[in-house]
DNA sequence: GATGGTTCGAATCGTTCATAACAAAAAACC
DNA sequence: GGTTTTTTGTTATGAACGATTCGAACCATC
């Protein structure tokens, strides 16, 4: 049995940046999306009809109508798995506030791994494994916070990566700096901050890859994206950081693996430093630009 | 939500012998052949299109389109439903190096169930949904990220929330100033900050109440805390702030119930502020403590 | 065996569909 | 820098679609 969801994740290296987003709309809603038209699913992906077809028929299936027929079946045979049978016949136990709340969020760490592929993080990590000329990293209102995190670890493994909490401000100049081999990533979740557009926008102007990291509904940036990486952050009754705050951390592990002895000599480079510096005075408050320990 | 199948079984009385026909076609290979055309589930129940058009409009649907839309909503419900863990959805066996570090946190969140208890959560909330004088939160060098989360969040529940990003600095005067009545939440991870230690000694000397959250093998300054907050932080290689970040918002849940309807006003209150500071200019930037808006 | 009320499918209409062919645009290549 | 190759949206077309109409068939009751 051929599982739509598995080959699509499989084969999205092979993909033209069109049927990646098509892949990714595919994806985000999955299966629901891919069971209307072809011209629904362009809609919902920004592309053309032809395109989907191209994806379906890269994915080896003849035609348009076979590949819904092996969704369906996959539908059949998920919805009927005996696991499934008995758990969702049977009531759910019944839970205390904490443990809601506690489940909720590993459901959404579930689903992470299948709303994100697996390549696409790692072409997110050779990206900015490849040691370019400037990485800048910014976020909205909350997700600045996650935006640092991964900064200041990025920093850790390779150089010249910026946090800029104020991309359009006066930091814009660090947009105008260097233009080509730039790497702009960007943190863009619900109630999308036009800002954002805007900071998109300039990237892209000048030439700057762009890697964006969003919600499942996908920020109206991804369009201009190089990467997008989309996680799910339920909204019942909020939304969560967890599964974001879990892709930062796995994205930093895939850029350590790309860029190989290196990160690790950089690494090792910060530890030494970080005890020498510490010993003084405990951690004197810093600016933007990351420095010294851990904890 | 409309569950179609059970529409079905209820409704099957009242239909029409062909109209019969169609529901049995239909929750026999069900949901599959509700997915195709009119004709298809026509040609398998026997009858014509009109007539299974007719059961849709019996079932209260005003199109076929509608008819499939709450059946694909059905689906997604199912298939997303939060039971999807021991099953063949995900690629699951192919370890992938992005797989496993996706899989460590998520088998880190399911030990933190157990690390800390839904009962010690609770009385920290209560803790902090009891409106002192004053809530003072702090973190260390990683871990500020999250001590500054908490803060903003529960800035949005509860008055008198501050975020010390120095607390031996010249942000030291919030310990004297309320004595009785405050509280004080202080991140303190793995390589232990010996600020930390002085922050907390400071604080039981002058009265306040104590919440440490920390890592499964436990702060030294556990000992003077009233609540400890234990997660764990993995390791392999890295620790990770994951199951801290999950933390982090279930205790915002727990505190905004414990708060009640106090808690909800405020939250609403800010909402409209937020609203208001947004249009005009659109973020910018502030400094440490809590302002407007989300993402 | 006529009557009134259902039930049902053939025929039909306007729309949308999948798909192929094509051309413009972008990327990659030498 | 120019040329191939790839990618991608537009257009065209015939088939299939959902939905409506309408008359035939059926069933009960008198």
């Amino acid at each position: 049995m051929i599982r739509i969801k598995k080959e699509i994740f499989d084969r999205m290296e092979e993909l033209s940046p069109s049927e990646r987003k098509v892949a990714r709309a595919l994806l985000a809603d999955y299966p629901s999306s891919g069971l209307g038209s072809t011209g629904q699913l362009a809609r919902a992906a920004g592309t053309s009809a032809p395109t989907v077809l191209r994806l379906v028929a890269r994915l080896g299936l003849g035609s348009y109508a076979e590949f819904q027929k092996h969704l369906r079946d996959e539908i059949m045979h998920d919805l009927n798995a005996p696991v499934r049978r008995a758990e969702s016949e049977a009531p759910r136990e019944d839970r205390t506030d904490v443990g809601r709340s506690l489940a909720e969020r590993r459901d959404l760490l579930d689903r992470l791994g299948s709303t994100v592929s697996g390549s696409e993080i790692e072409r997110a990590a050779r990206l900015l494994a490849s040691e370019p000329k400037a990485v800048l990293i910014s976020g909205g209102y909350y997700s600045r916070f996650l935006a640092e995190i991964l900064a200041r670890q990025l920093d850790q493994i390779t150089p010249n990566i910026d946090f800029l909490p104020d991309p359009l401000g006066y930091n814009v100049g660090k947009f105008y700096g260097a233009k080509r081999n730039t790497v702009v990533v960007l943190f863009d979740l619900r109630r999308y901050q036009l800002e954002a557009a805007q900071v998109a926008a300039l990237a892209k102007r000048e030439g700057a890859s762009l890697i964006v990291i969003t919600d499942e509904e996908i920020s109206p940036i991804a369009d201009k994206a190089d990467v997008v990486l989309a996680v799910p952050v339920g909204g019942i009754p909020f939304d969560s950081f967890a599964p974001l705050m879990v892709l930062v951390e796995v994205l930093v592990e895939a850029v350590l693996r790309a860029a190989g002895q290196k990160g690790i000599d950089r690494m090792k480079l910060w530890e030494d430093r970080s005890y020498l510096e510490r010993t003084p005075h405990p951690q004197p408050d810093e600016a933007a630009s990351p420095s010294q320990e851990a904890s």
